[in-house]
This record gives C-alpha cells, sequence and structure tokens, in this order.
DNA sequence: AATGAATGAGCATTCATTCAT
DNA sequence: TATGAATGAATGCTCATTCAT
C-alpha cells in the first residue's frame, strides 16, 4: 500500500526533485545552443528521462523557458528585497543590488546566458513577461535612487527613471561581455568598476 | 560607400534595389517576429518577390540576418568615424558617439529591434559574429576614453575598457527601453541624460 | 439479469462490478469522443479509478471496445431468442424483433451511438468481430422470415437474405437518425411505422 | 515571363490534377486502414508525392476526409437531380434513385467503404458535416415520395420521411453487406430486390 | 533573372502501456 | 489489487531550400 507516512515525502521529493532536474537541464541545454535550436529531447536527455516525461511537469516547451525566468526573477528580486531591507543608506542599497546583480549571474554561468541571451531573442518574451519582472527590478533600483536623493547622497537634477536604466544597462553589459568572451574571469569585482564610475563619474574634479 | 555617382548600369542598380529591398523587408519582418519566428517566405511577401528569388540574393536566411548585421554596423562605423576625426576634445566625441548612437537606432524602430531583440537570441551569432563588429565599436569608445584620459579631461583611475562598456551598456539599455516601451518617445534627447550621469557621476560634489 | 441476491462474494461482487463500471465508462466516454479520440485515462477518469487498474480488466483498449460489442450482442441475442420461442406466428416473430430493436437502443442512448456509429469506424472491426455477432443477427431474421414463407404469411418470391437485410437497414437507419438528430423523441413507436411498410409495402392497393 | 498564354492550362491541370490524385490516394488508403490508420505517409506514398506537397493542397488530414465527402455527395446529388428532373412519375423516381445509389457505390468499392464505414466513425463528422449532405439526399426521397402520395401511387398513412428513411436504410445495408462480404457480387441488381418490399410489402395479399 | 511547386528532414507533442511501490 | 509516474514509439505538420520551367 503506498503513499502512507512518509512514502508521500519521498514522492514529492521526487516530484519536486525531476522538476528541478528538468529546468536544470534546460537552462544547460537553452546556454548551448540556443532555445530555437534545443529539442525537448536535448532537455530529456540531458535530465536522464524519457522525452514524454517533460511533459508531465510542462505543458510546452516555451512553458520551460518561462519557468526559468518567473522563477529566478521571483528568486532574485525576493533576495533582494531582503538584503536591502536591513541597509540604511541609499547608496550602499546601490552598491548591494550591483553587487548581488553581478553575484548572482557570474555564480551560473548558464542561467546568465539563458537570460543575457536567450530570453532576449524573444520580442514575445520581453514584451509578455519582462514586463512585470523587469520593470520590478528597474523600480527597486529607481526607489533606491530616489531614496537617496531625499537623503541628500545623490544629485537632484538626475532623472531617477533614467539613471536606474543606465545602472542596469552597465551590469548588463557587464555580464554580456563576461559571457561573450573567451577568458574566464570573476564577474564580481566589476560591480565596484561600474559604482565608481556611476557614483564619481568618468570626469576629472578639475574639469 | 556604395551607390555615389552614375557608376552603376540599370541593371547593376536593379540588382542592388532587389538586395536592398530583401534587406529591408527582413529586418522589418524579424522586427515584428523575430528570427526563428519568420519565414523565409514572409520575407518573400513583403518584398513583394517569390521565395526562390531570396536565394539568389542570400544563400540561406541566417546569412540575411547577419547581412543586416555588416552592412548596418560597417556604415555606422564609418560614418562614425568619419564624424569623430573632425572632433578634438576627447570628451566631445564621447558626446557624438553616445548622440549618434541613440539617433541612428531611434531613426530606425525596426532596426533598432532586430539589432537589440534577435542578433542577440543567437549565442552562435553574438559568439561567431559580433566579435568583429561590436569589439571594434568598443574600442572606438575606449580610443576616445583613453585619449581623454592622457588630456587629462578624464579620471586616470578608471579602466578604459570597462568604462567603454558602462557607457554602451547604457546608451544600449536606452533602446531597449525605448523598444520595450509602449509609449513613443525621442531617444535622442537621452543621450544628453546619460552623459550627465556618465561624465559627472550621480553622488552629490559633497558626498 | 447478473447480481441478483446474494450469491456473490463480497470479492467477487467487486470484480464484477469494476469490469463493468469500467466498460459502463468506456461506453459513455467512447460515445462522447469516438473511440480513436477517446483515452484510456479519459475512460479510468469517467470509472474513477487509476489509469493502470483498467489493464487489470482488459488487455488493451481494443479489447474494451470488442467487450463492448461481445456484451451487448450476446445479451441482446439470448434475450431475443428467448423471447421468439414463445411466439409461434412468424409475423409475429418479426413484429417483436423490430420492437426489440428499438427498445434496446433507445433505452440507452451512449450503448446505440457506440453501436451506430464508433463500431463501424474500424474496417478491422467490422470484418473481423462483427461477423458472427451480426451475421447471427441477421440469421434470426432470416429464419422468422423463412419460417413466415412457409406458413404462407410472407411471399415466397423474395429473397429471404435480401428481406433481412432490409429490415435491418432500415430499423438501423432509425436508430442511426434518432442518435443524429438535435430532438429527444421515442424511438420506440417507430417500430410500427418500419413494419407497416415492411409488412405492406409502400405502393396503394390500386396501383 | 513564364506562364503565359497555355502554359498557364498547364499547371492549372498539374495542380488540379495532383488533388485528384491525392483524393484517390486517399481514398485507397482510408478503406484499406480506415482513416485513423491511415498515416498522411500513406496516402503520399500511394500518390507518390512528398509528405508536405499534401499540405499544399489539403490543410489538413481531416480535411481530406471532409473533401472526400463533400466532393462526392455534391457530385452523386446533382448527377440524380438531374436524371430525375426527366422523370415524371414518382414511383420511377424512387425506383432512379435506388439505382442510383446502388451503381455509384457498386462501381468504386473504396469510395463505398469510405463512405459506409469511415465517415461513421467519426461522430463529429456524422453531426458537423453529414447534417448538409445527407440531410439533403434523404429530403430528394421524401419530396419523391410525397409527390408519389399526390400523384396516388403511395399510400397516404404512411409518415414520408419515415419512409425515404427505410428505402435509404435499406439500400444502405446493401452496400454495407456488399463490402464486408467476402464474395465478390453486382450490388446493382438488389435495387430491383429492395424496391420489390419497398413497393409491395412482404406479405402475401391473403394475409 | 524570376518563379513557386515540390521536397523531405526535422520536431513538438500525445498516449497506450508498463511496473515499482 | 490498485496506483499513477514514467516511458518512448509514433506522427501530423512546418518550412528552408531546390529546381524545372
Amino acid at each position: 500500500m503506498p503513499r502512507s507516512g512518509r512514502s508521500k515525502t519521498y514522492t514529492r521529493n521526487t516530484i519536486a526533485d525531476k522538476y528541478e532536474i528538468i529546468l536544470r537541464a534546460a537552462i544547460k541545454v537553452f546556454a548551448r545552443k540556443g532555445y530555437f535550436n534545443s529539442k525537448v529531447a536535448d532537455i530529456a536527455k540531458k535530465a536522464k528521462i524519457a522525452d514524454g516525461t517533460v511533459y508531465l511537469y510542462f505543458k510546452s516547451k516555451e512553458e520551460i523557458l518561462h519557468s526559468i525566468f518567473d522563477r529566478m526573477m521571483t528568486e532574485f528580486i525576493s533576495e533582494g528585497k531582503k538584503e536591502l531591507a536591513e541597509i540604511e543608506e541609499a547608496d550602499k542599497k546601490i552598491e548591494r543590488i550591483a553587487q548581488l546583480h553581478l553575484e548572482k549571474l557570474g555564480s551560473d554561468r548558464d542561467l546568465a546566458v539563458v537570460f543575457q541571451v536567450q530570453l532576449r531573442g524573444s520580442t514575445k518574451f520581453m514584451r509578455e513577461f519582462s514586463a512585470a519582472g523587469f520593470a520590478e527590478y528597474l523600480d527597486i533600483i529607481k526607489k533606491a535612487f530616489e531614496e537617496g536623493q531625499k537623503q541628500g547622497v545623490f544629485r537632484k537634477d538626475i532623472n531617477a527613471t533614467v539613471c536606474a536604466k543606465i545602472l542596469y544597462g552597465a551590469l548588463d553589459e557587464m555580464v554580456t561581455n563576461w559571457i561573450l568572451s573567451k577568458k574566464r574571469y570573476d564577474l564580481t569585482p566589476l560591480a565596484d568598476e561600474v559604482l565608481k564610475v556611476f557614483f564619481g563619474g568618468v570626469k576629472t574634479k578639475t574639469a
């Protein structure tokens, strides 16, 4: 008689695991071959399951892509919010955001590739799905910046929205270059480089 | 610089025109549906030619994508270099680059979409093809920055390469947001916003 | 008439019941969606059992279809024979057959649909399985008709086999039309209509 | 400039031919293996064309089935109407209908199989598509019968609709039996057998 | 050069059946 | 007996590319 006592736990674990396994496999495969060039069979093979099993956990190939995005974005944003809540100074918040951004993506190259390259390959995706996630992320940066303006640490003659985009764009470019680069270097330290410019500008004080 | 003067016969003009027509059609179609979701037949229909005719001008669907990139990048870079050659001050050069970047993409939405969204959807593309073009573009920015460092207008404690990426990333993000935004606004003025931050930083002088 | 009295043990009842339950579920599902469009999972769900359980009672999806046919045909023929045995006059026998035919199918719409529509969708089925059942049924009609010819109530210049087919075909068409009709009417009374023509012909006596 | 003059005719002919060829191939394949068991690849192979070519002429496998029905039904009904228009006496009309029915299907066994067996295998088909065609056919019989009632050659105490169904059902059963029979016999003569019963009934005059 | 009908490899998805629990 | 997660063969349909005209 199955499913009595902790066998349920076992089953649940298996299911959760398999979902996770498929997702990880998909990230690897998408990262390497691109979404459109990846076959469901590739994912299944990488996950060491039968093709059909994929469909017990995901409704379609497209849903896998979206799940990757949703899952990671949700996770990233909630982690970020938690960390930021404990920081008082707005400039320290911005600093932490930049660090987290590069740490997170820098620690999982495949995931980074999917985020930077694959997810953007779909206008549909960008339009329909990114909206929520990306907008929220940008908003977090913007809010932190506005806070800093109130606190007097950031210039008030700068549009907060534009400013958030500039920082995001700069960080994003670090990641993209890191991905495309044949060299293997640590992504995290670049946060400070970016912040140095972002905070202080490139012009000499005298200029 | 092609198509200057009367150097082309009628036939050659026709050929060149059709090549151009297909390229423009492809940009429109790719922009609207994405590279993988676009059918060669769609491009042919938009160009008002037969499907097979496409293959008289391009070897494959992929080649069309690459041609779009090559063509535009070459044009953009050569135009840019010419303009920059006439500018003395490094910070004015940087300024002009930022303006040109947003002017160019801001004046052709479809092209911008293909550049920002579609071209990136292909790791293969990014790796194999972007190299030349993007690298050259980034290098122009970097050179201008280094020039500025020598001239003493830019801080010397900043890595020029990173700096070029930051500027590029910031501009790039402006374009991406402009594309994804439902609002229709002018992209060009954002160059000054970006430069304000890039040049002066976001922190208050007193900070 | 099965399952009367207490003659069955609990277990046997359960088994018999489940077999029956699956069969009824299958009839409903096949009737609604057609054999090929019905999934074994649909049947299991309708029967409120697990997918795999179906295979404890039936070897395959196809076997379910055959079981429906066998079961119903056997039941119908044996019931029919019993009733006919008690009738003397051949024309009364024919009359009763027609009535039983429409009563039986008219009292179970789903079963009728499976018989009229689904079972015929399979050439293989028609060829391999219908033979026995249908042939026997047609033979019963034919025998009754020949009896009537001997008794002098039916014309002797008519081929008994053809005649049986005509009656069967006419009744069959009544059922098919009843199934396809959006109107809900009583099928049984049509037996008399058919018999009126079958017995008396459509021409006026004077003609 | 190609396809000027009669080359258009050539092309057209080819297209029409190929459409016809696919339809014939489909009838053969469907007749032999049943709709659901037939693969599009089977049809293509039988038609000696590539799989994809099927889709230049038909939108889907299902559309092929419908096309078979539509085409044949339209053809049959228009032919039938033409013939009947030239007949005065209602009973002769009924006679001709019966003959045409069996002649038509008797002359094309594969087509008959598809009509009798395959088309009916789909409740969806029967409901959605047969409506128009079958209803019209039954109506033709019914009209002829009513005409006969006015002319005084048919009994007035019989429901014309039921009567039409009886005749149709009887003929239909002849065809079905002919298809399922291992023996090869001529279907046409059975029209007279059916009519003998339909017109005169099976009872002896004295009864 | 231009056409567009034909090709056929390629792939996402379904579902009858199995089997470990 | 009962379960339902896992399997993987099977197939309808797409579309980049070719080629006879």
